[in-house]
DNA sequence: TTTAGTGTATTGTCAGGCGATACGCTTGCA
DNA sequence: TGCAAGCGTATCGCCTGACAATACACTAAA
């Protein structure tokens, strides 16, 4: 009854292959499971609601649940409504980001870069059909979303996931686009791969991106792609200004130059 | 057997009353512990000292990373030298940031607190004998650690900490304090009980905290608690300016009345 | 008052996690 | 060049301790 789940983007159950493997902890994956269940959740979440979305028996959610709270990993939420994740959490959080060497190497330059363009100056971490924005410095009015650790926006049509792509084989590229659940944010976010490569292609051709309203409305971004061991990319720089200020070849222009310079800081090789 | 670990602030083996406890599942405890593992390293850790750390068998620890790695909570480190944490964690992070109703409530308040201070501002949750921050707005030039998300500080000898512990009663203030390992980290650092038992009175006379350079050399922060259910402190709102640049007088008398007003804001009753 | 929903507590059974042991590799000291 | 110590990985029989079923106390809406 080998079922677990994998890393992947968000949370896939793919118990298939991994029936088999001797050395893997169910019991593990089940409370890693339960901790993800809060992963679209928009709410507090009730036992019940936690056992259907981690796939497990109420018993189990029961068991689990109990056993992470009294680690801290899940609380109650203040008015007694349900369950939250617990802060324990951000301790691990901490780990990560400290000991991530690209952080260590990036944070320093993308303040100094903020500092220069005084617009919002984001790190995102390239996972496959996702990017995973890591280290954020805000500029002036931001949404909340824009301000969180963790987030994450799709590959094929962001900034940082564009020049990530532009680094990579055409079919490599393919793979990840063909891949991608491409629903639009925008009426103006590239769904066609064929645009997608085109817009890959030209992103080569410049050395950034630049995404217009492709993920918030009035938003224009420029992305650039920090490399690691063997050249390959492993993480973006974004800056994103409002059109309103902005048009988005006076920001490209004016921008792309400093942004580039601190890819080229961070990045090794 | 049932050794485990639980809440606290940092890591703790708390062994005892948890023994008899039949619902708490030991293997997620272990698992954790593994996580936990990074938690004081500065490297990426190899299978033996994170068996170690972690207070497992070293096929434990095996079986255990092994099933963590699948899942993305752990991964090798870019040069094969050893574990590090996995990006997956962040996924985690944001769970818990964007379900905390605090830090969905807050972060308007301290971007535009921020945008009028124009210096550092953070969010900081009470947690006992620590405060961890959870959402950090920078300003000019900061440290790595200034920039992390995660990172937390002594509640006894932070501008945020004072804040909190003045809106507690006497005694738990004390428990609080007597309780805290009252390593300096500046020569100026208070640590003698009676010292910071007046710091935090003066707190409460003026109604916010001033820490000077209590944690780093050259810098002034003052501190307004936050306030949740049953008007209890939960967390509080850090304005942190260099000593280079301001006088601790001038820089509470221009910062502490928009900081007080963000705390209101964000409290509840 | 009923009904459906919370969260919690208890218990016997047998899956599956445990830990000892072995192996192939790389690294660095002799 | 060779040995030793360290790494990560693989295997496997035993028996613990996680599992799932069930019951219960409580609250809130119907």
């Amino acid at each position: 009854m080998r079922n677990t789940l994998r890393a992947e983007s968000g949370v896939r159950y793919l118990s298939e292959e991994q029936r088999a493997d001797p050395l893997f902890t169910n019991s593990i994956a089940r409370a890693m499971q339960v901790l993800a269940a809060f992963h679209h959740a928009d709410h507090p979440l009730s036992l019940a609601e936690i056992a259907t979305r981690a796939g497990v028996d109420r018993s189990a959610a029961q068991r689990i649940v109990h056993t992470l709270r009294t680690m801290g990993y899940i609380t109650r939420d203040a008015e007694d409504r349900g369950f939250l994740p617990g802060i324990r959490i951000l301790d691990h959080t901490l780990d990560y980001l400290r000991l991530n060497p690209l952080i260590q190497r990036a944070t320093p330059v993308i303040l100094e870069l903020r500092r220069n363009v005084r617009e919002r100056v984001d790190l995102s971490l390239f996972d496959g059909q996702r990017v995973v924005y890591a280290a954020r410095m805000q500029s002036k009015r931001e949404t909340f979303y824009a301000t969180l650790v963790g987030h994450s926006v799709p590959t094929f049509c962001s900034s940082g996931g564009w020049a990530i792509l532009a680094r990579l084989e055409d079919e490599a590229v393919r793979a990840i686009v063909d891949a991608s659940d491409r629903q639009p944010f925008t009426p103006r976010t590239l769904t066609d791969p064929e645009e997608i490569m085109a817009e890959v292609e030209a992103t080569r051709a410049r050395g950034y991106s630049i995404a217009v309203e492709q993920i918030l409305l009035g938003e224009v971004a420029i992305g650039v792609a920090v490399t690691g061991p063997q050249g390959r990319p492993v993480a973006a720089i974004h800056v994103a200004g409002s059109l309103a200020e902005w048009t988005a070849e006076d920001f490209s222009t004016r921008v792309a130059p400093l942004a580039l310079e601190a890819a080229r800081a961070i990045s090794q090789i």
